[in-house]
RNA sequence: GGGGGGAUACCAGAGCGGUCAAAUGGGGCAGACUGUAAAUCUGUUGGCGAAGCCUUCGGAGGUUCGAAUCCUCCUCCCCCCA
């Protein structure tokens, strides 16, 4: 299979060097790609990278997956319109580990010859001296070289500090070092590191007469032209404990068409001829959301398990197909924790349920549904409120008897906010 | 150093003595439609309440029956000239 051929048709091509083509077929290569290690998880904008790797291995060649556990504590100014706040050795420490196992689930790490490797930059940058740092690699570039590049351009009238200005350099440096250590002569990424990918190809060629390669990918976007991988509640993480996998399948879920047609190329490692078939039917019968469906089925069991994708097709399911109150007193207590997992959950004491509670109190003091009354007040006019799946007003009064297995009662504010009530 | 303009609710931005809890737009939330989409339309968007009351217009004082609006001082932002 054909590396690059097999990234064109998904859409994951942006630009590549010239020559990189003839040197995937002319030996089995070792790429890397960088990830910098600024949360304790990967989020779904990551994924893109991991998937390149993955497919890099399909092929044949063989990943490196870079922490920049050194990197990270310098900043990248790529495009970004302010100076980033410098991450601590601890954190970024603790967040290498954690993103470290979550990549062990994507990549082959046993298939010999091309298995996958994880290293961090921190290992040989740490010990690195500065003095060092700036005859040996400093000198081969020029501030002109680095200052002709569009990610520094774009900051110079905003300004931007000596410490992120270095930033290309010392990326340029761990290209450098892994061609050297690993035989490493392919550097991917976003389009947006084409200007920090390149200065380590130079830094190769000028300092060992050796020639390297760079390949970036295409920025993910949404056809709507809002940031992708974010929703309201924020990034869209692979840790469970950050975002349920119920809210991963729900992400994928909810796309766009146009999106969903982009995503299922990147996102998946279905054949093309599988992919065509796919929007053919999506095409003919586009309510049926066949190709959001496959999509968000694929991701979910790669990034958590079957058992999750099941647990969260059953949950969306009850809650977004024609949900009642005797489908929810169907469920096991098991299935219904499992279902509303992740959803905001108060503890209320089962003596006042015993007396009633007015639902204004419920969804105010009781809980954190509303900040205010007034809120709640025009949530409720609004008939926006459901009780276990049935509409209740102002005057309501909650009581013992709508307990689901004696515990429970489902809040619903509109169609996609729900809470969980735990009598106790 | 000199001169000028400004700070209003989540954001932008009107208001320039009472009728201002504060126009309008964006955003948010909800409803209708739909495919849990997009677009569109509708309602709503300080707090507590039945009426009504309470706290808000950078901060602190003052004038007035009454201040987002006038005066004084303070803080911060922007522009022009040197």
């Amino acid at each position: 299979m054909n590396f690059i051929e097999e990234l064109k048709w998904r859409g994951m091509l942006h630009d590549v060097m010239p020559g990189t083509e003839e040197q995937l077929q002319k030996e089995m290569t070792t790429a890397y790609v960088g990830i910098d290690p600024t949360a304790d998880s990967l989020h779904i904008g990551h994924l893109v990278s991991v998937m390149i790797l993955k497919h890099l291995q399909y092929c044949g060649h063989k990943p490196l997956a870079l922490m920049g556990g050194a990197t990270g504590m310098v900043g990248d100014p790529s495009f970004k319109a302010e100076e980033r706040k410098l991450l601590s050795k601890k954190d970024i420490n603790h967040n290498v580990a954690c993103i470290r196992k979550q990549l062990e689930k994507f990549l082959d790490f046993e298939s010999g010859e091309n298995s996958a490797e994880i290293l961090n930059n921190y290992d040989w940058i740490k010990d690195y001296l500065f003095l060092d740092f700036i005859r040996d690699i400093g000198k081969h570039i020029t501030i002109n070289y680095m200052m002709a590049k569009d990610s520094v351009k774009k900051r110079l009238d905003t300004g931007l500090s000596f410490t992120e200005f270095s930033y290309q350099l010392l990326q340029g440096f761990d290209f450098l070092h892994l061609y050297e250590t690993k035989n490493c002569k392919l550097q991917m990424g976003g389009s947006d590191q084409w200007g920090n990918i390149t200065t380590g190809t130079e830094l190769i060629r000028r300092k060992t007469g050796g020639e390297a390669f760079a390949l970036t990918c295409p920025l993910i976007t949404k056809a709507d032209g809002t940031k992708f991988g974010k929703t309201e509640s924020g990034n869209i993480w692979l840790d469970p404990d950050k975002t349920t996998p119920y809210a991963f399948y729900q992400f994928w879920l909810n796309c766009s068409d146009v999106d969903a047609k982009r995503y299922i190329r990147i996102f998946t490692l279905l054949p093309k001829q599988e992919i065509e078939e796919l929007e053919k039917q999506h095409d003919l019968e586009p309510h049926l959301r066949i190709l959001q469906k496959t999509l968000a089925k694929d991701i979910t069991i790669r990034v958590h398990s079957e058992s999750d994708y099941e647990a969260a097709l059953q949950a969306s399911e009850i809650l977004f197909g024609k949900g009642t109150t005797d489908m929810l007193k169907s469920l096991d207590e098991k299935t219904f924790l499992s279902v509303f997992e992740g959803v905001p959950q108060y503890r209320i004491a089962i003596g006042e349920l015993n007396q009633g509670i007015p639902i204004l109190s419920l969804l105010t003091e009781k809980s954190a549904v509303f900040p205010s009354k007034n809120e709640a007040r025009r949530s409720l006019k609004e008939s926006a409120i459901m009780i276990n799946k049935v509409k209740v007003t102002e005057e309501s009064i909650v009581s013992a008897e709508q307990l689901l297995s004696n515990k429970y009662i489902l809040l619903q504010k509109g169609k996609k906010n729900y809470y969980l009530v735990i009598a106790e």
